[in-house]
DNA sequence: GTGTTTACTTTTTTT
DNA sequence: AAGTAAACAC
């Protein structure tokens, strides 16, 4: 043994590490130590001899993968090569690489985000004739989900899309492509029709840790239950279950004690994040939640500072607070900008905050929202390069194939699409096929426009599919296509905006030559890079998070803490947020989970807001503060005083209300 | 085939 | 308030 485990871990955590054999189901509280436990656990595989090929980590995010390895590596000392952490996403994405033809699907498939999947849908219902007016894709594509998952079977209320949803999956297949859904399905699916198959994985990996358990839906159980024949090792908290929208289902650890009824269990329960304060507060708030598994968190921790609560005006009165408190306690604490943690239920909640941020010069990142990768600039040169790596994209090929303008406007791009529906082939195959035979259906200049484009991308496939470099054939593309002039062109009255765009490329590109170049990733193809971006988009970019304020979703922030933890707008209707309620009443529970998360981010100091207007889609509403923070034992809570002007009636009536709800 | 104006709605959370 | 989509005009 490299290193004396026992001395670095309690005696749960002690036992968690060292029992390698066999089902074992760890019920980590918040702040337990779990990341800790999952780490030394595979430090402790590897020091035992274990290889590495045998050993395989799932996660959620690939931010807790990342890290996941790392601390295992500077655990060990060891490179890793062949141990394997991962997604249940980017494995999925593996198998079926590894397994493409067995899916039908070639295996420079693509990967389509919900963008594309939105597209595909509109442009498939178009087709068979819907009505492009009554049409809701969002509602679409999460039924499509839903049923693909097996969380909604067909009713007589969405059978009039079950048509939809055929041609849907057949322009999948014949675009070379798979949705999100199926990097989870089709791996099933292998498994279950190529028992062969399955039987080599299963041998590969002896060993199975699956972290968030309590987060794995349906399908991603079935998944790992293909896999993992005996040592398997499940870590989760039914606390902190909060993906349910997404087929999530904490029942799985249930029916992980049913399936493994030898199982060791074994709970971490001592909290080291939190304070004893604001541990009680999450504590009196789960309370309230009736279905879960029973566990005492305890904390070892010194009381500390009480829970701060405060009501602001609106919006920019809450962000300028948590601009002045961040200022205020960072030099006054010696804090870093990083140890603070600014939570918000939904993404929209971020603005007023980031300009508050901008101007008291507080360096912040936000995960999450609109990412980098959804930029309409970025998101055409990932066109460009999709439809090189599959040219059979038709999604991504209609995207590129008049950006920059090159005469291929909607007369011609509709007589390609339907001359490729008659042939039932894709617009690339199509438009080869009328390049041999010289482009009759065209006037001469649309079909010359059309073999450029197709000698374009041949040129590209046959340079950029193979060989080193990627960022500087990119830059090279972007420099042929001309998209300077494009967007010079389309942004004429704004030069800003134009420059904004062209320095956000020249940052992808900075992006993929630091991704060439990271000794760590051995497979560099153009395929991978793609991939990997499709399911990080998402996820942050950026690895420097150093010395910057964590500004991000509550859902965002599972895993993570911070000394000092704001959670902003904690209004009703927001959290618990109105639309869930709408779903279901028994969402309530689910939000509290969710409210739970977000306090127990915290390490020594919390700050809770709720505002008593918030500007919304142009006008200003009043708010109620969230029902969950009267769940917070009342002494636990310092009321921050806002100290309002108290000539108008409306101050006055706010302080009405807080003496209403808080009795102060 | 392209550019401009007008109407319209508005995403909870994410791989 | 802002961004998109569709209608309209050139």
């Amino acid at each position: 043994m490299s290193f004396d485990y026992q001395s670095k871990l309690n005696a749960a955590q002690y036992e968690a590490v060292t029992t390698i054999a066999g089902p074992v189901l760890i019920i980590a509280g918040a702040g337990s130590g779990k990341t800790r436990v999952i780490t030394h656990r595979m430090a402790y595989m590897l020091d035992s001899g274990i290889p590495q090929a045998q050993i395989l980590a799932l996660t959620f995010t690939n931010k807790a993968a990342r890290e996941m390895s790392q601390r295992v590596k500077d655990l060990t000392g060891k490179k890793l090569q062949a141990l394997t952490v991962s997604t249940f996403h980017s494995f999925g994405v593996k198998i079926i690489r590894e397994n493409a033809r067995l899916l039908s699907r070639r295996d420079n498939f693509s990967i389509y985000d919900e963008g594309d999947k939105a597209q595909l849908i509109k442009e498939t219902a178009m087709e068979m004739g819907f009505n492009a007016n009554t049409l809701d894709v969002y509602e679409i594509s999460n039924l499509f989900s839903a049923i693909k998952t097996g969380m909604k079977e067909w009713q007589s209320s969405s059978d009039r899309y079950r048509t939809l949803f055929d041609e849907y999956q057949k322009g999948l297949q014949l675009y070379n492509a798979v949705d999100f859904d199926d990097l989870i399905l089709f791996p099933i699916k292998l498994f279950r029709e190529n028992p062969e198959v399955l039987e080599r994985y299963r041998n590969r990996f002896r060993y199975v840790m699956v972290d968030e358990f309590q987060d794995t839906s349906m399908q991603q159980y079935e998944f790992m239950r293909f896999l993992a024949e005996k040592n398997i090792c499940v870590v989760g908290d039914d606390d902190q279950s909060i993906y349910s929208w997404r087929g999530a289902d904490f029942e799985n650890i249930r029916k992980f004690e049913r399936d493994f009824p030898d199982l060791k269990e074994i709970k971490l329960e001592q909290n080291y994040r939190s304070t004893g304060t604001i541990l009680a507060a999450a504590n009196g708030v789960i309370s309230h939640n009736t279905n879960r598994k029973k566990k005492s968190l305890w904390s070892g921790n010194d009381s500390g500072k009480p829970v701060e609560i405060f009501m602001p005006e609106d919006e920019k009165k809450e962000a300028e607070f948590i601009a002045e408190m961040i200022q205020t306690i960072r030099i006054r604490e010696k804090l870093n900008f990083s140890d603070f943690g600014v939570l918000i239920r939904t993404n929209n909640l971020n603005r007023a905050i980031e300009e508050a941020f901008l101007d008291s010069n507080i360096p912040y990142t936000m995960s999450g929202g609109t990412s980098f990768f959804q930029r309409k600039e970025i998101k055409d040169i990932i066109s460009y390069l999709r439809v090189i790596a599959n040219p059979d994209d038709d999604i991504n090929l209609l995207r590129i194939i008049n950006t920059p303008r090159r005469g291929l406007g909607r007369k011609t791009i509709s007589e390609i699409s339907a001359a490729a529906d008659a042939q039932n082939c894709s617009i690339w195959t199509a438009i080869n096929s009328i390049n041999d035979r010289n482009g009759m259906l065209f006037q001469e200049k649309s079909g010359d426009n059309l073999s450029e484009f197709a000698d374009f991308i041949r040129s590209r496939r046959s340079e950029m599919l193979s060989g080193k470099d990627l960022a500087n054939k990119v830059r090279k593309m972007v420099e042929d296509i001309d998209y300077w002039s494009y967007l010079v062109q389309e942004y004429q009255k704004n030069e800003k905006a134009a420059r904004y765009k062209f320095l956000n490329i020249e940052n992808l590109i900075a992006s993929i030559s630091v991704w060439e170049k990271d000794p760590d990733n051995f497979d560099k193809s153009l395929y991978d890079y793609l991939n990997r971006i499709t399911l990080m988009s998402r996820d942050s970019l950026e690895d420097e998070y150093s010395g910057k304020v964590n500004l991000m979703t509550i859902h965002a922030a599972k895993g993570l803490e911070f000394p000092v933890v704001f959670i902003a707008g904690a209004e009703d209707g927001i959290i618990p947020h109105a639309r869930s309620i709408e779903e279901g009443e028994g969402n309530i529970e689910e939000e509290r989970r969710l409210f739970y998360v977000a306090i127990t981010r915290a390490q020594s100091k919390l700050f809770i807001s709720s505002c008593m207007k918030r500007r919304k889609a142009g006008n200003e509403i009043e708010c109620t503060p969230s029902p969950f923070l009267s769940e917070i034992p009342e002494n636990l809570v310092e009321h921050h005083e806002p100290a309002p002007q108290l000539e108008t009636s409306e101050a006055i009536d706010i302080l009405a209300k807080m003496k209403a709800r808080f009795g102060s």
